[in-house]
DNA sequence: TTGTTTGTTTAGTTCGAACTAAACACTCAG
DNA sequence: CTGAGTGTTTAGTTCGAACTAAACAAACAA
C-alpha cells in the first residue's frame, strides 16, 4: 500500500470522527467506524487496537456501541475464539438505529419531564393566589409538549413507513444515484 | 407566587436543560431558554443571572448563541440600555434555525473532507501498487459521499419548502391541537 | 470630564465524558 | 488442571467544553 492510499484512509477516518464527533458521539467511535467501512474484509478488536492507536477497553465499548446501532455488524467465524466486525454500509439504515435509540431513551423523557411539569401547576390550580401567572405557564408548557408530540409522532410515521415498505423512501432519495 | 408554582417552573426548566445538553448544548442555554420561555415580559439579562444562578458571562454568551439561531429575539426599548429578550414560541422555526446552523459550517465541512479523501486516492490512481485497495476505498468512500448529499439536499429541501409556503408544513403536522 | 450602567471578552477553573492500564472473566487446548 | 487467547469491567487519568470572576468596552448622564 503507497503512503497515498495510506493518507487518504486516515483522512478519511479523520473526518468520519470529526463527523461523529460533533453530532455527540465520541471521537474515536467514529474512527472505529471509518476503519471498519474501509476494510473489505472482516475486521477484529485487536487489528482496530494497532490501526487506529486506542486502548481495547476503548475499542471494546466502542464497538458494542456500534453493533447495538446498528452500524457495524459481528461476524462470528466458527472454530475461531475472535470477534469479527462489518461495517453497515445502508446509511439510511443507520440513521433508522440512531433514530430509534434516541427516540426510546432520551426523548420520552423530555416528554415525560414537561407532561409533570404541567401536572404540578393544574394539581395546585384552586389554592393558588397566581392564577394569572399559572395559566399562562401551563399554556406555554402545553405549548412545547403539543411540539414533542408532533415530532415525536413524525419520527414513529417516518420509522413506520421504512418498516414497511423499506426499500421506496430510500430510492426516492437515492433517485440520483 | 405560590410554591408550586415556582417548583412546576424549576422542574420545567430543568427538563429543558435536560434536553439541550442531550443534544449537545451547553446546559445553561437551555435554562436560559426556559426561563425566557416562562416569562411573560421581556427579560433581562440581569434577571436572567439572579433566576437561574449563574455568571453573567455564561448568560451573554449562551443567550447570544440562542438568539443567533433565532431561539430567543432581542427586543430594544427605547430610552433604555438593557437588552431585553423574548422566546420564540414557534418549534418548527427553531428547528429550522438549528437545521441552517449546522448545514451551514459542520457538515460541509463533513462533505468536502470525504471530497478531499477521494481526491487524494484518484491523484495517485497511476502510480499506485494496491490499486485494488484503492479501488475498493474510492468505492466505500464515494457511497458515504453520496449519502451526504442526499442528505444535504433533502435538509435543503425542506428548508426551501418551509421557506416557500411556510405555513401549510406547519399545519399538516399541527392538524391535531 | 468622571461615574454609572450595561454587555463582552479573557484568563483561569471546574467538571464530566471518554480514555488508558490493568485486573478480571470466560473459553478452549493440551 | 494450567496456560494462552480473547473480550469486558473498573479505578484512575486526561482533556476539552463550559463555566466563573474580573477586567474591559461602550454608551450615556450629570
Amino acid at each position: 500500500m503507497t503512503g497515498t492510499v495510506t493518507e487518504a484512509k486516515e483522512n478519511f477516518i479523520q473526518g468520519v470522527s470529526r463527523i461523529t464527533h460533533f453530532w455527540g458521539f465520541p471521537k474515536a467511535m467514529g474512527a472505529i467506524f471509518g476503519a471498519v467501512y474501509l476494510s473489505s474484509e472482516p475486521v477484529t478488536l485487536d487489528e482496530l487496537v494497532t490501526q487506529i492507536g486506542v486502548s481495547k477497553g476503548a475499542v471494546s465499548t466502542n464497538i458494542r456501541n456500534l453493533e447495538r446501532l446498528g452500524i457495524v455488524h459481528k461476524k462470528i467465524i466458527l472454530g475461531d475464539r475472535k470477534d469479527y466486525y462489518i461495517a453497515e454500509t445502508d446509511f439510511w439504515k443507520i440513521v433508522k438505529g440512531i433514530l430509534r435509540e434516541r427516540e426510546k431513551h432520551e426523548f420520552d423523557h423530555a416528554i415525560m419531564s414537561v407532561g409533570e411539569s404541567i401536572k404540578m401547576l393544574e394539581e395546585d390550580m384552586d389554592n393558588i393566589e397566581d392564577l394569572k401567572t399559572a395559566a399562562f405557564y401551563r399554556e406555554r408548557m402545553i405549548g412545547l409538549q403539543k411540539f414533542f408530540d408532533n415530532l415525536d409522532s413524525l419520527v414513529a410515521t417516518l420509522l413506520a413507513i421504512d418498516d414497511i415498505k423499506s426499500n421506496v423512501f430510500k430510492n426516492i432519495l437515492l433517485k440520483k444515484s
